[in-house]
DNA sequence: CCTGCTATTAGTAATTATTACTGTTTTTAT
DNA sequence: ATAAAAACAGTAATAATTACTAATAGCAGG
């Protein structure tokens, strides 16, 4: 949960905790728990607004920041460019859809002994992994195939 | 001559193949081939740049893109936001440093039966998977370690 | 050797996701 | 009740990447 001491990252070193459950906290929290495709904050935005039409976009990420410091969601880096959140804070896997982006959790209980092999053979200190599978949504397969 | 994509996606869809082996591209490769840290496109920027000051950081982008593509190097999305470029096209993992961003690679054969683990149970058609260890870096241990 | 055709380039503009800043409002503590 | 802290909306700034544009370079065929 350390990270290097970019903007963001020094925020995370922080560790500032949640003090009060705002209405724009509350909401987000909420939209967020009755989905499941793991949005990205502009689609939490847009599902916030519908609620709070005057909520900030600025406020949206400081709360998914502040809620995933505080383990209260997860914060997603999948993928590569854009974040996503996870109302589940407990560590599981993702897999990703290579041609919609479509995300989900992986049906695979966490490899907890992988780690291990590594001890011994590098240099650095172990602190966790991140898994994630790679394929195509059902949409996508049909697509894909030319029948 | 466009499907209407991202542009990320569209490209890649292309499959567009390197024809001409020309001294931008060259040095590219020439300078990732003899870089084992995995750099970003504005660190492999800089390094060519040593050699062709007139080298443009749009042609980096296109060349690796086309080198990646192509199977010749490897584009890694590591820990989220840059990308990071890989001599090494070859399936591996690695591990990433939280406090500075470094990564290695990790010394671990590619675990080639985890997907079989997901046959039947997910909805998708699996391609591959990705597999990043965090952790510290040497360097940065000695500092995290209050001594 | 010329002519035309693409691929490629440098340079620049635009885009996207995110973070930072600013002035105001709201809540908490005294 | 009042001062301090936290949070807010709105906007500006940043970073990485992608797209665009006009010029150049190298090959293919006559």
């Amino acid at each position: 949960m350390f990270l290097r001491n970019t903007g963001k990252d020094r925020r995370a070193l922080e560790k500032k905790q949640v003090r009060r459950m705002t209405p724009q906290r509350k909401t987000i929290l909420a939209v967020l728990r009755q989905d499941n495709a793991h949005p990205s904050a502009d689609e939490i935005y847009d599902l916030v607004r519908k609620r709070l039409p005057s909520v900030s976009l600025g406020t949206i990420y400081r709360n998914l920041e502040l809620l995933s410091g505080s383990g209260e969601i997860q914060k997603l880096a999948i993928g590569g460019t854009i974040k996503r959140y996870d109302w589940n804070p407990k560590k599981h896997y993702h897999i990703r859809c290579l041609r919609c982006g479509r995300v989900d959790d992986a049906p695979i209980a966490p490899l907890k002994q992988l780690e291990n092999e590594l001890y011994g053979a590098t240099i650095y200190t172990i602190i966790g992994h991140t898994l994630e599978f790679e394929g195509l949504c059902p949409a996508c397969s049909k697509q894909a195939e030319p029948v």
